[in-house]
DNA sequence: GAAATTGGGGCAAACTGCTC
DNA sequence: GAGCAGTTTGCCCCAATTTC
């Protein structure tokens, strides 16, 4: 993964909830979830019991099983071996073979650009080994005049950490998008579509670039939340609720529009917010209100004083 | 000459809808 | 909230073409 910074829209600090909510998250949990502030990519860790199933017991498969029905197998090996006649312990023992999503190093020693998994390289360094020296793999490896290249710069969309492998500074996934939308006609603003199009989803990753501080600060702490009360959280739920912030363009997942929202998705979110509402709470501040957060005394739901007509009584 | 871009196909993996 | 199963999406690859 590319260490290129996420730029954040507003600045660290700039208000006090966000602040707030931020001291509230454990140095703990964030290391749980391996958060670098200037990255701002969540990794779901590995064999977590709430944060989805074990690995894929496929040899070579770093991918997880969801359900109890794959058999301890991910999504794709679940269907490669539907496909085929092996018998399950035969075809676990098999290395897995095809197309992975994820970054590949280029395999030319301290080169820092994106390599393809077919060709072990990057595209200038296959071009190379193909064109100007035509050498088998190992050769060019070996070959004293072939120099590492340096990272390219960041991909220009929000939410992505790759590096941009094109002339228009995007990875080849996002260039791919940005071509079939402008080819569709349904590219009206690149600059917007920069700024809401999700990252490219990985196993166990969760982009909040591109994300407000404040948004970042209410997923991690509700999140943080949501762990302590046993809930499960699996990674391409996750990736949604950082999507349809970026989508809308929000600035606290409060302003959120629920009706434009799949049922899981729009689930996910109340559970953020009864947290993300609750924090601050205290049965000092509830006492001021005609409507308590019965939370705050480890109760469910409210108490409404609403219906007290005489002022003596409600003060 | 070297590198970047394009186009299209295959299929793994992400996602959604439904049920409990 | 969680599990399940089917569907759709879009990532990745590679060769041809274009651009620098």
């Amino acid at each position: 993964m590319t260490l290129a910074l996420a730029m954040p829209r507003h600045g660290a600090g700039e208000d006090t909830v966000t602040a707030g909510l931020m001291g509230a998250v454990q140095p703990e949990f964030l290391q749980l979830l391996s958060w670098d502030p200037h990255v701002r990519v969540l990794l779901l860790p590995r064999s977590h019991p709430q944060f989805s199933g074990e690995d894929c017991l496929v040899a070579g498969c770093d991918k997880m099983s969801y359900f109890a029905h794959q058999k301890g197998m991910c999504t794709g090996c679940t269907e490669r071996w539907k496909k085929g006649d092996l018998p399950f312990d035969e075809f676990v023992t098999i290395r897995r073979s095809g197309r992975i999503v994820g970054f590949f190093p280029c395999q030319v020693a301290h080169c820092e650009r994106p390599g393809r998994r077919a060709t072990l390289l990057c595209s200038s360094h296959d071009y190379q080994r193909r064109k100007v020296y035509g050498l088998p793999l190992e050769d060019f490896l070996a070959h004293p005049e072939v120099q590492p290249l340096p990272a390219l710069a960041p991909c220009r969309v929000a939410a992505c950490d790759r590096q941009g492998e094109t002339g228009g500074g995007y990875c080849m996934p996002h260039a791919d998008q940005c071509r079939d939308l402008r080819q569709a006609g349904a590219l009206e603003d690149e600059d917007l579509w920069r700024l809401t199009t999700p990252a490219i989803a990985e196993s166990r990753k969760v982009s909040l670039r591109g994300l407000p501080d404040r948004v970042v600060a209410e997923i991690l702490f509700g999140l943080q939340e949501r762990i302590a009360q046993r809930l499960l959280h699996k990674d391409y739920l996750l990736r949604n609720l950082s999507t349809n912030a970026r989508l809308q363009q929000v600035t606290s997942l409060d302003e959120l529009d629920l009706d434009v929202l799949s049922r899981h998705d729009r689930t996910q979110v109340r559970g953020f917010l009864k947290h993300i509402r609750r924090f601050g709470l205290s049965p000092e501040t509830e006492r001021h209100k005609d409507v308590w957060d019965a939370s705050v005394f480890g109760l469910g739901g409210t108490f409404s004083f609403t219906g007290i007509t005489q002022p003596w009584l409600r003060e």
